[in-house]
DNA sequence: CGACATGTTGAACCTCATCAACCGACGTGG
DNA sequence: CCACGTCGGTTGATGAGGTTCAACATGTCG
């Protein structure tokens, strides 16, 4: 009795894949994932580069494996505006449709697991689950997309920064994947740059850098350089979000709701 | 040979329904629109109620039949955004969770076609074309959603106005469904009050107001009435939107794309 | 080391929110 | 029937918050 390789190959690249647990494969059986290894290829991007451009069609759809990718939308007259920002284990691109309405590009360098659109399509077809899970993370998107309209239609440039700083802590709480240890050191990452974080706030880049600073000089964080910080009272920070304080979750492993 | 006519009086019920080729149940076979008649019901709402409220479990969904249904969320320290205007064949409410993030309210009278959620989950479980067509849907909300940040992020307030009255104008344009005639006429409803009209476009009434009467003092609408406007020049609009002028489609019964 | 990109800080301007007065429509009660 | 209050909408005056323009600082890469 023998074991073929070749058979379990796919499933162990999956079995390193570090979203394997959260992105729409997590509810794969082990034929479905045979069936997405099958049309799936990890991609690198580097940052900056296009990933899709709205208006041309593309033949694929993928997963976020690390980095950030930005959607973006602009103006006849040029002003970009950030309409999303997805982390690992995010799902990029439109299913069932040509072409989609944002462009997609690499915010830092990214590994993306290409999908090619119409394979992608049988195998939801052909898996339930699958289909499903896409539906309920679809779902948790638009309200995520609704909670940034608040945030767009009625806050004041202190509110906008304090609630994307709290985004990027409940991130980094609910993603921690018990193989980091608890953020007793309440250092986070600024992934992005100072322009796409205006474009995703909708305001200037000055601005973001002033309310940085001001917060800085509140007391309420330090900037340890220029793309992380440390976050000195989390609680003011939440109160100037208007939201509640973040509570960090031992094994957030199967937390998957979003902010 | 006899005919039931209990048997067909469901199937009637929903055939003489104005949003059957639109909502959700357009996909529904016979066994499955019976399925939804079982759990259904018309409920009517007056302007101003509330039909679920954030926070609070809610234990239906539902079908927008007539009216305009508002989604609102509110900040801390009473600030309200509308995070999305609902219209005839509008899905409403959260599948697969309790409650919604959002709290719904009648913008307008309303006719609601509601449905108890464990009753119609269980639905969407046997019918994939269900569940599948909401999927779609979804999809298209998230783009309209994400369009929308695109206008609060980085749009004028002359811009918002006249992207919200070129929104007007394509559903007009969509809906036509072949009994109303062509609008040659382009006088068109304001559905919703002006304080509404801010909420969604976030800004305040009184530049909503203002934005008005300037397209007005300019001579691309006139307003009929507090709740009609007439479009004089539609390319004008358009332009001043930072859009391309919508068409209109002589047979739009099955153009689903949302605006 | 200089060149270029990215981020910060300062000053002037402008759009839009805010406060306030006013108008017309509507409904109620005297 | 008219006086009255209320509510939704419009218009005017004022000021604050945020954009814009400009200079400067910092960091990175050849």
């Amino acid at each position: 009795m023998s074991i073929d390789i070749a058979e379990l190959l796919p499933l162990n690249r999956c079995g390193t894949c570090p979203i394997r647990h959260r992105a729409l494969c997590s509810v794969a059986d082990d034929k479905a994932l045979k069936a997405l290894n099958q049309i799936s290829r990890r991609t690198r991007f580097e940052a900056g580069q296009t990933i899709m451009s709205e208006e041309a069609p593309v033949d694929f759809v993928g997963n976020v494996v690390s980095g950030v990718v930005k959607l973006t939308k602009i103006t006849p007259d040029g002003r970009e505006q950030i309409v999303g920002l997805l982390f690992p284990s995010d799902f990029v691109g439109r299913t069932f449709a040509d072409s989609s309405a944002f462009s997609a590009e690499a915010a830092t360098d990214v590994e993306l697991c290409c999908l090619q659109k119409p394979g992608f399509e049988r195998i939801l077809a052909d898996h339930r689950d699958l289909e499903h899970k896409l539906l309920i993370d679809t779902l948790d998107e638009l309200d995520a997309a609704r909670e940034w309209m608040l945030l767009l239609g009625c806050k004041t440039a202190a509110e906008k920064i304090a609630s994307f700083l709290l985004m990027l802590v409940r991130r980094a709480f609910n993603t921690g994947c018990g193989q980091d240890p608890p953020p007793n050191q309440l250092v986070f990452e600024l992934p992005v740059s100072r322009a796409d974080m205006a474009g995703y706030l909708g305001m200037a880049v000055e601005t973001v850098s002033r309310q940085l600073s001001q917060l800085k000089a509140d007391g309420v964080i330090r900037l340890v350089d220029v793309q992380h910080f440390l976050v000195k009272d989390l609680g003011r920070l939440a109160e100037i979000a208007g939201q509640e304080p973040p509570v960090y979750v031992e094994d957030a492993e199967f937390e998957t709701r979003r902010y």
